[in-house]
DNA sequence: TATTGTTATACTCTATAACTATA
DNA sequence: TATAGTTATAGAGTATAACAATA
C-alpha cells in the first residue's frame, strides 16, 4: 500500500471505530452497563479472578478509573473482592453468583443493536468484521 | 454460523473497538482534537460544508452536543460558518484556510498510535482491517 | 523504594430540557 | 407546527495528584 492510501485508510479506521462507539453507546438501555464495566465482567469470565491493576493494564485504564468502575460493580453486586491469598495489599475481584446471571442481560441493549446491524450484512462481510475484532483486540493489547 | 458462535462473536466485537478507543483516546498529545472533532474535519474534508444538524445525524450525536464541538472548532479556528443560502435557521460549517493546514497534525498523536500499532501487523490483516473499517462505517451510519 | 489500592478533585464528552428564530 | 440552532444544566467516564498500606 502506498504511504498516501496507508495515511488515508488509518483516518477510516479511527473515524470508524470512533463512531461505532458512539452509536452502540447511543443504543444503551436504562440499566446498562458501560463498555468498561461489560469488558471487566467479559475478563473476569475468560480469565477468571483478576486485581484492580490487571484489569486496569489489560482495558488501558488507570487503576483509579478502574477502581471506580469494579466499585460500582460490587454496588451492584455483581462482583466481589476477596483478599489475595499472598499479597495483603491486592484483592482478586470476581462474579458473585447474581453477576454470572446478569453478566449478558446488563448489556442486552448494545448488544441488540450491535446483532441487528451484523445481520443486515452478508456472510463475507460478516466474517471480515469478527476477524477484524480479534486483530483490534491484539492491537489494543500490545 | 451457530447462535451462540454469533452471540460470542458480537460480544468480542463490542469489546474490541471500546478498548480500541480507549487505547487511541489515550495516546493523544495534549493540543489534540477529540475523536470526534477529529471526524467533523474529516467529513468535511471529504463531503464539503455541511450543516450542524446534518453532521449530528452523521455521527449519531444530538445536535447540541455537535454544536458544542463546532463552536469549539470555531474557537480554534479551524472553521467557520457562513449562513445558509435560502434557509435562515441553518449554517454552512466549513473550513478555514488554518483548518485545512491543521487538520491532520492535531489529530498527530493518535493517527501515530494506529499507524504504528498497524505496522506490526502482517499485510493480510492490514487489509482485514482497512475493509473491516469500510464495512463499520457504514454500519454505523445506518 | 516500588507497588496496590483509595480518596479527592477536575476535566472531557455527551445528553436532556427549555428557549428563540425561521420555515 | 416543525425544524435549526443556542443556552443551561447534569451525568458518565476517565484523568491527575496525594495518600496509606504492604511488599
Amino acid at each position: 500500500m502506498k504511504k498516501s492510501h496507508l495515511d488515508a485508510a488509518i483516518g477510516e479506521l479511527i473515524h470508524a471505530v470512533g463512531l461505532l462507539v458512539r452509536r452502540v453507546r447511543a443504543a444503551a438501555g436504562p440499566e446498562e452497563l458501560s463498555l468498561s464495566a461489560a469488558a471487566v465482567l467479559k475478563r473476569l469470565d475468560q480469565d477468571g479472578p483478576a486485581t484492580i491493576s490487571s484489569l486496569a493494564r489489560a482495558e488501558s485504564m488507570t487503576s483509579q478509573s478502574m477502581g471506580t468502575i469494579v466499585a460500582a460493580l460490587e454496588e451492584d453486586g455483581l462482583v466481589k473482592r476477596k483478599p489475595h491469598p499472598t499479597d495483603g495489599r491486592q484483592f482478586l475481584i470476581q462474579f458473585t453468583e447474581k453477576g454470572k446471571v446478569l453478566r449478558k442481560s446488563r448489556s442486552a441493549a448494545k448488544r441488540a443493536w450491535m446483532a441487528q446491524a451484523v445481520a443486515q450484512l452478508d456472510k463475507d462481510e460478516q466474517d471480515v468484521l469478527f476477524e477484524a475484532a480479534k486483530i483490534l483486540k491484539r492491537l489494543a493489547e500490545r
